[in-house]
DNA sequence: CTTGACTCTGGAGTATGCTCAAGGGTTTAT
DNA sequence: ATAAACCCTTGAGCATACTCCAGAGTCAAG
């Protein structure tokens, strides 16, 4: 049982969407586009219709934002949320997901570096025949015959 | 003036968009996307409305694909294929957009990188978790704290 | 002649993650 | 009281690159 001492009392207050898409991060139709994905739950409101949203979904949204930076789509931190607020999770899980994505970034930037490389090749090439009198352009070239894949 | 000996005299063989789209390596429905989005032009048709292409939009299509696989976005493409049309294209214009593609992928190299950096480090961490007593999430903590970014 | 394969069109759908629009009500500070 | 800032809704738009749909006409081979 946690003890306050009369300073530290929590005060459950309320807050109104704008107040959360600013201490979020985000914008305020982003936060009602998670709600509409059901990323976070619809909070209680007002007799006016605002929403009052306890100021915990702030984390919730961090965690959103932080998983997407780590190259999670939405639909693949619906999955996270679910772990999150399980009662039980233990990290195996997320360790699964995490090595999941790890993999497709790897992939992702195995198929960027082969156009790299290939890109390097042609400017090269091009960069040679300038200094030539060479009037072909070997990127035009490599893309008509194929040769660039 | 070239000159052809018999059996090499050129046959102007116009062609339906199935052979098309086989011999290029697409579907139907691209072909006609790509004429939509004018990429291709849209060719003469017999009475009954079929399309009757020139053998060389095969080519066409080909740089396209090819462009395509070293990161072109269709939208590049249009560049692409201007320049290819252009009767004193040199190369100088052609190595400017390479180049510009170039930088877009090692960008997208390097943000991806970030990525697998820090997943990297916190598989790390769950597996080193996981062999202690201790039963919380270094994954789950990382993104609540945002120290994930 | 018949039938299966091919052709045609315009528009909507797919997936992603927001963002905008239109029109109106509510709150807050002066 | 007033006005600006805030809130609300639903649905469409944005960008990308196709792909599918529905319904009908045409071609080519048997």
């Amino acid at each position: 049982m946690k003890q306050f001492r009369a300073a530290e009392i929590p005060i459950m207050k309320r807050l109104q969407i704008g107040e959360v898409a600013q201490k979020a991060g985000v914008s305020v139709d982003t936060v009602r586009y998670y709600e509409r994905r059901q990323l976070i739950d619809e909070p209680p409101r007002r007799a006016s219709g605002y929403r009052q949203y306890a100021p915990r979904v702030i984390g919730r949204i961090r965690f959103i934002k932080q998983a997407q930076k780590l190259g999670f789509t939405l639909g693949d931190i619906e999955e996270l949320l679910r772990l999150r607020d399980a009662p039980n999770t233990d990290c195996s899980d997320m360790l699964d997901r995490a090595e999941a994505k790890l993999v497709e970034i790897e992939e992702k930037i195995a198929a960027l570096s082969d156009m790299k490389s290939t890109l390097e090749e042609l400017v090269d090439q091009c960069r040679r025949s300038q200094q030539g009198s060479d009037s072909e352009c070997p990127i035009l070239d490599a893309m008509e015959k194929g040769d660039a894949s």
